[in-house]
DNA sequence: AAAGATTATTCAATAAATTGAGTATAAGAT
DNA sequence: ATCTTATACTCAATTTATTGAATAATCTTT
């Protein structure tokens, strides 16, 4: 489990709330952190608590006039120490869990156009997705040779986001014609559900 | 949660041990299913076990000589129409939950070398899970035309395995130069791990 | 003949994730 | 003045996932 890591890796170099954290873990605007980790905010506060407990995380009670007060965690010597550790460790390849492809590979099951309909969807989302990295990638990593080292690696991992829409896109206008072309072999030219 | 209905849809074209599909849920080498969906041997058999009491799946026992006897699952007309009902509903984007993401976001906190080594490991792993892929199309998808609508919907999950591995080689290849380069305003110039 | 690998499956403890409700402050909109 | 939205956080029930141990038959290797 990399949740506590993936909140200190976010911690250490910038302590936030667990309300700003939460907004970094899901929203694919802010900070972009989502993308490669997600987490609701119950998960986030739960974890915080127990970061805390361990003295990985130390809190910081801000009063604020204009809102609720918080509490701003960053992160500890010890915390940074379990990190590096962490990091040093062999990690699997990630593994893939996308409810589209699980229903892609049964969409015979289904009409032609139920399968496409999500297909088309899908594709804009992640047409915006892309639009809103490179966004990012334009506005804040504008030079790349300039950035310092903590930047250097947000860069990267902004990289691997673009090149992962980017190939969701290469491949939905690749199957997009596979689906959309009735073939004469395939006794199947009134778009009839069944195989 | 979609395990239940990613069961459903490889026994709706191919009944199976739970064996078997243990197998294609974790291997990328047989069926390739993994790319799309991961689980356990034991969540695998608890599910089954769920999906026969709820009748959506039908056991048959099967003796073999040369091993263990097993039971074949095969889906039933209520099953099927429990899936079609599931692939009609709107799905969100998959999320992503990637270790080394993680870690290279927090790289600044180490070695370049940790790092770069890493990320050379992975880029073989995903060099190797490509040329599956790659061999699974040159042998199975040879004539993408000439597919019946079950392998064709198979043969887009299979492309798009394809695209994901190649979106991350082209990564590798983007990122591995911009670590390799200790820039002249880095005052870094000693390898040292810290910022 | 013994040891290890493969096939085939079950059980149980623990940890983690999801879902849903709920509290509270304050700003802005109708 | 009330409604909605945003900020900020907590608690609890349920479901899922992970981890580890077991059982048992057969085949292969030493």
């Amino acid at each position: 489990m990399s949740l506590p890591y993936a909140i200190l890796s976010i911690l250490v170099s910038a302590p936030s709330s667990g309300y700003d954290l939460a907004k970094r873990f899901n929203s694919s605007v802010e900070g972009s952190v989502g993308f490669f980790w997600s987490a609701s905010f119950q998960q986030i506060y739960r974890e915080l608590n127990r970061l805390e407990a361990k003295a990985w995380l130390q809190a910081e009670a801000v009063q604020q006039e204009n809102r609720p007060d918080k509490r701003i965690y960053a992160v500890t010597a010890l915390g940074k120490q379990q990190l590096c550790q962490w990091i040093a460790e062999v990690e699997e390849m990630a593994s893939i869990k996308d409810e589209l492809l699980v229903k892609l590979y049964a969409g015979h099951l289904v009409s032609r156009q139920t399968i496409v309909t999500k297909l088309e969807v899908h594709r804009q989302q992640h047409q915006q997705r892309l639009a809103i990295y490179q966004e990012i990638k334009s506005l804040y990593f504008k030079n790349p040779q300039a950035l310092s080292k903590t930047h250097q690696f947000q860069y990267m991992t902004l990289l691997r986001g673009i090149h992962y829409e980017t190939g969701w896109l290469a491949w939905f206008d690749e199957i997009m014609p596979l689906l959309q072309v009735t073939h004469p072999d395939s006794a199947d030219l009134f778009g009839r559900s069944q195989n």
